[in-house]
DNA sequence: GACTCATTTCGATAATTAGCTAAATGTCTA
DNA sequence: TAGACATTTAGCTAATTATCGAAATGAGTC
């Protein structure tokens, strides 16, 4: 959870995660989006991976990013409703599923 | 925003906010809940004050800390609503209330 | 196999962060 | 006003971060 609050501080980061909301696109494409280095894009994207708010998969030459909403929606949604708050159409597992889904806090 | 995010990246100053959901307290009680150093706990409290997550009070010898709900709710439900989703119970402002309320990026 | 293209890794640097102890500040009480 | 108490500031260190250019890797193409 630190780790997604974490990649969600940077708004670089921030922005790659809108871009990919329309959809999965490829590393350069993002990288051509923000006025610094593709060193420094890869790493902005090492952490969103890290963070599990991307995937990443080869397809060529290229590396096309997806989001991950699940990660997003439960790291945000998950605090949210510490502090009482919900989001409509709130359609998670009822519990018993998602054996080993990592809740714990840290 | 990036700011609240950055605040909300460690577990310690996520805890202290649970904390002050049941209600205002002063900077020992909160200290004497984790095992860091009561300097370090200030300089948590002083990431959260900047954000504007939480208010200080002075009341005699104490600080008493005050959870400002609208601004970790803003946070997090402007983010999310980028990504299309909504909260229960939106109360928002119908908008041309809340004039210069600091809504850009960054 | 050599070239080119897309991306990442390496190695460096400057800035930021979390943590500590010791010292300073602000406020009440005796 | 001298203590005592609550908290913050100062000064330090170790670890992490964002950034860069140069070099390395992976994958297709000639």
């Amino acid at each position: 959870m630190s780790s997604v609050f974490k990649a969600l501080s940077d708004p670089t980061r921030r922005k790659v995660l809108e871009m990919l909301r329309k959809g999965p696109k490829p590393a350069g494409e993002l990288s051509d989006a923000f006025p610094v280095s593709k060193p420094t894009m890869s790493a902005h994207f090492a952490v969103l991976r890290d963070a599990g708010l991307v995937e990443a998969e080869r397809q060529g030459k290229q590396v096309i990013y997806h989001l991950q909403m699940s990660v997003l929606e439960d790291a945000l949604f998950g605090f949210a409703r510490t502090f009482g708050w919900e989001r409509k159409d709130d359609a998670r597992q009822p519990s018993g599923l998602n054996p080993s889904k990592e809740t714990h806090d840290e």
